[in-house]
RNA sequence: GGGCGCUUAGCUCAGUUGGGAGAGCAUCGCCCUUACAAGGCGAGGGUCACUGGUUCAAGUCCAGUAGCGCCCA
């Protein structure tokens, strides 16, 4: 297919068909050939879509793999989703509660599950088919997912492994619990917000008539939970803290439920915070907890699974036994939810005359970012993969700089967490994820397998022993933190194991080091050896990413209302639909009013649509050192207004060359100053976009495409092949014309991997004309850097014809003389290099500066009275006569003059500083003396000059 | 409180081992010149957050201050 070339750039026509073709035909997979390099794509949420930071990675990642592809590498770019536990259970839970009115245990489990699978088939693609319109070049027939079976299978075994290992434990810990979804939930899926509260002054009667040195006969604890009090196993109190020396060791009573609870000396109690007494409650409070571990506190629990208040106490200690101990609670308590307890007994306090007082406090409060609850530290049963060991080799591979982060700096990130790491919560009271695979028995003993068959064969159990599977299913981010391995067949031994294991460079967010990226090195380097039984890493190369925030530095969210869509942006969007867009599905409809005004001003006609090649090119060339992105929608612009220039600079060579001979067969050439000038600039290009890509620098990369592209390339070269196109005798053309043609194919492979559309279907009508065969851009060699082909005789003296010709043009622009205007000019001071240069290229300064004729000046012969520009040590006039007012002129003399003296007397100092020319390197002191000359020629010429205009 | 990062033109950002402050957008002139008005040609605009130090020379190295952001507690 050659695609058509309208007359101005339209992604629409272009995009999708093209992507089908490419898919189709298999460019994606792997080549076979060359070394293998591979990327794993960070599985995204299977509910979710793409947002920006999806399409800022997917971007990266498709530059390289497309970069590396075309470089000769055998490349796989794998693609898949994961299962998202949590977010999975609750679309489909709508969905049944809507449409059938049911709750998922009204359906039972299996039924609940094949209804999942449902909703995968028909809606689970999302995310996957905006993957495509970003032109990502993965290999889809490789895609997994992360319940297949596969995977499933990945996950069953290394459950089963560690557990063999004693690397995975079932025990009794706090969590974070959300008592709406009544199961655990990671840190990550905690949204910690900044509330007003309260801080409560209670008073705990000393027991056994013990006084504080000030006489009193009871302690002040300060707390934000006064309901928890019903849990309280001790006060701290600071070791340091002189008020309470005395009462460390001696014991309280707890006021409504009577227990006697000891003082204790602990750090954690702040002395300038509150009374510096502190209530410890091990079972609801993570730091409490740390300190009931320090001194044998018993833990006692207070709450249900809903977060309401139980009749009894649960009392354990720290390794999970059940304590006998006795711990009532006040009957008028029983069953109340947390925040009615917290008044019930806030009340209680105030009736016994033991509420000290109120104070308004700002405080941290985590919420369940599904769920919108206030999490509550639980203690639950629950499985737990014992970290310590595995985090050793995983510290030990970044320190040795077998895995790399770039940038470096967030190696530290990784080591303060590997350092003081915890272990991990792997289980979730759900129904949809990877069921543990372990069996109870009906005195409760637990056995780990494979299966129920394995379970019983291994452990001499007989038929009729009744087992029951656990109920609870895994952490998505355990089967995620087999990624790289799962997704290549592993357990088995398969031969993409062998050929793309380790994967070579993983691009992900700051945000998850430590959910994802840390794990999957722990899981990958305990699991997968290679030949010589050394741990694998899974990848060598971290790349890690900022957030892309909104154009004023926020972060995007919904409910601020300023997320942007990487897929408008591609195919634009009309204000209403955006306003509706923004303003539907809120969690707070009362902010949708706001939103509403902020959208309106922000995008008054909606947003147009830019092409993913756009979109690309800017996500790459704001992709500077994994630092925060703010966007900016006229960034994109810019680069769409590229995208354009690139495309209409084809249209011209295509012009220019189509049904001519391009020389693609030989025939007599002979190329031109600019012919050869710029395919040395092209090489020099080359060789820098290759040196920032290996450098993972996408923004100069993109930065130095865009400076040859348009300064060089369309600015300079196609108007300086315009002469010898419309003059040039048969042998120029048809050099300029192979120039023209073998430039800018040469140019879009390597732009391809940043803006893979534009480039293919330019790239289409191109080829031919450079006599290449071949059906995709995509499978063509990326530019070689040849040394050879930069000329730095043509370097330096198209250097000096741009000179010449901007002189003449700044003339021009200050002394308003139109550009249609032909002018005849005058050199002065012409020596055999300015004259070599004239002669060789006048049909070219004629065309660029538009001139009649270019006279040169005898030794000492005046010239008329003219504006001046400098080229070197020669000067061009242009014969003022007619056409050159005298104070602009003056004016404009006056101001370079300015400019030079200021220049001269700098570099002056410099160099009369005996200092500087002791110390400085020769070729520093060289450059000075260079640019003094120059600067004091230039003076020169123009005091000369002001003279002679001044005497008119 | 500990750690990391940021502060450069009106806006969004580059600035490699220290050696004449850059880009895009925006602004101001002139121009519909047959690739492109999503364009061409030209111009203006900066105490490189602040203070001190090292150096012949600091946006760049060091120390401190202020403001902002992130991670951890």
């Amino acid at each position: 297919m050659r695609p058509r070339m309208d007359k101005t750039f339209n992604p629409q026509n272009i995009e999708t068909q093209l992507y089908q073709e490419w898919e189709e035909k298999g460019y994606f997979k792997p080549s076979g050939k060359g070394e293998a390099y591979s990327i794993m794509i960070p599985p995204p949420n299977v509910t979710g879509s793409l947002h920006m930071g999806h399409a800022f990675q997917d971007t990266i990642m498709d530059t390289l793999i497309r970069y590396k592809r075309m470089d000769g590498n055998n490349t796989l770019w794998q693609v898949g989703t994961d299962h998202a536990g949590i977010a999975t259970q609750m679309v489909v839970e709508r969905k049944l509660a809507n449409e059938e009115g049911k709750t998922r245990h009204e359906l039972g489990r299996d039924e609940f599950i094949k209804r999942i699978w449902d909703w995968k088939a028909e809606s689970g693609g999302t995310i996957t088919k905006q993957l495509r319109r970003l032109g990502a070049s993965v290999d889809w027939d490789r895609e997994r997912f992360t319940m297949d079976d596969g995977l499933s299978e990945a996950v069953k075994e290394v459950f089963v492994r560690l557990y063999q290992d004693d690397l995975i434990y079932r025990g009794k810990r706090l969590v974070n619990w959300d008592p709406k979804l009544h199961t655990a939930i990671s840190d990550l899926e905690v949204e910690n917000k900044d509330k007003k509260g309260n801080m409560w002054h209670l008073r705990y009667p000393l027991a056994d008539g013990v006084t504080t040195k000030d006489g009193k006969d009871y302690l002040v604890v300060a707390t934000t939970r006064p309901e928890t009090m019903l849990g309280d196993t001790g006060v701290a109190v600071n070791p340091d803290d002189e008020r309470y020396q005395d009462l460390i060791g001696k014991e309280v009573i707890l006021p409504l439920v009577n227990r006697r609870i000891p003082i204790v000396a602990d750090e954690h109690a702040d002395m300038e915070k509150g009374t510096g007494c502190v209530k410890i409650t091990p079972a609801h409070d993570f730091n409490d907890n740390e300190v009931g571990k320090r001194h044998q506190l018993p833990m006692i629990n207070i709450f249900s699974k809903d977060a309401a208040i139980l009749p009894n106490g649960e009392g354990y200690t720290f390794d999970g036994k059940e304590l006998s101990l006795d711990a009532p609670i006040p009957a008028d308590l029983h069953n109340l939810d947390r925040f009615e307890a917290r008044k019930a007994i806030v009340a209680s306090f105030e009736a016994a005359g033991l509420l000290e007082g109120i104070e308004d406090n700002a405080m941290t409060v985590p919420y369940g970012d599904r769920s919108g609850v206030v999490i509550e530290p639980l203690l639950t049963d629950q499985w737990y993969v014992r970290v310590a060991p595995l985090a050793e080799p995983a510290k030990k591979a970044v320190e040795d700089g077998e895995i790399q982060f770039v940038p470096k700096q967030y190696e530290n990130m990784y080591f303060s967490w590997m350092n003081d790491i915890q272990d991990w919560c792997i289980s979730r009271q759900l129904w949809w994820g990877h069921r543990i695979p372990a069996w109870y028995d009906a005195e409760g003993n637990v056995y780990v397998g494979r299966d129920e068959a394995e379970v019983r064969r291994e452990n001499n159990l007989a038929d009729d022993v009744s087992l029951s599977q656990d109920e609870d299913v895994l952490d998505t981010w355990f089967s995620s933190a087999l990624w790289t391995f799962s997704t290549l067949g592993w357990p088995e031994n398969t031969e993409d194991m062998q050929v793309f294991h380790p994967s070579n460079t993983l691009v992900t967010g700051f945000d998850i080091i430590f959910f994802w990226v840390a794990r999957m090195i722990m899981m990958t380097m305990h699991f997968i050896k290679d030949e010589n039984g050394k741990s694998q890493v899974p990848f060598k190369t971290v790349y890690v990413t900022g957030l892309i925030r909104d154009e004023h530095g926020d972060k995007m969210s919904k409910s601020k209302g300023n997320v942007l869509d990487p897929i408008d942006m591609i195919d634009g969007i009309d204000l209403e639909t955006l306003v509706q867009k923004r303003t539907g599905n809120l969690m707070q409809p009362q902010l949708a009013q706001k939103i509403e005004k902020n959208t309106r001003k922000t995008f008054p006609g909606g947003i147009e649509a830019h092409g993913t090649d756009a979109l690309r090119f800017t996500l790459a060339a704001m992709a500077s050192t994994g630092r925060d992105i703010n966007w900016d929608m006229n960034r994109l612009e810019g680069y769409r207004n590229f995208c354009n220039k690139l495309w209409n600079a084809s249209r011209y060579v295509l012009m220019n060359t189509e049904e001519h001979d391009c020389g693609a067969n030989g025939g007599d050439m002979q190329f031109s100053l600019a012919d050869r000038w710029i395919q040395g600039q092209l090489h020099k290009t080359i060789k820098q976009v290759r040196q920032h890509l290996d450098a993972y620098r996408f923004d100069l990369a993109a930065n130095t495409l865009y400076e040859f592209t348009w300064n060089q390339f369309c600015d300079w070269y196609l108007e300086l092949t315009k002469p010898v196109l419309f003059k040039g005798n048969e042998a120029q053309q048809r050099a300029t014309r192979k120039t023209l043609v073998s430039t800018l194919e040469t140019l879009l492979r390597l732009m391809h991997p940043l803006m893979p559309y534009i480039t293919e279907t330019i790239w289409r009508n191109v080829a031919p004309l450079a006599n290449i065969d071949g059906d995709s851009i995509m499978l063509q060699s990326y530019p070689a850097f040849d040394e050879s082909l930069v000329n730095q005789q043509a370097i330096d003296d198209l250097e000096w014809l741009k000179q010449f010709v901007v002189g003449i043009r700044n003339i021009r622009g200050e002394m308003d003389i139109s550009p249609s205007k032909p002018l005849s000019v005058l050199v002065k001071n012409a020596s055999g290099e300015h004259q070599r240069r004239m002669d060789e290229n006048l049909t070219f300064l004629q065309a660029m500066a538009k001139l009649d004729e270019i006279t040169v000046l005898a030794a000492g012969e005046k010239g008329p009275a003219s504006s001046t520009a400098l080229v070197g040590d020669m000067e061009i006039l242009v014969p003022m006569a007619g056409l050159i007012d005298k104070d602009a002129e003056l004016a404009r003399i006056t101001k370079a003059l300015d400019k030079a003296e200021k220049d001269f007397a700098r570099t002056q100092g410099k160099l009369s500083n005996e200092k500087f020319v002791s110390n400085a390197p020769e070729a520093v002191i060289n450059k000075e003396r260079e640019k003094l000359e120059e600067f004091r020629l230039a003076m020169e010429k123009l005091k000369e000059q002001k003279a002679t205009i001044e005497s008119l």
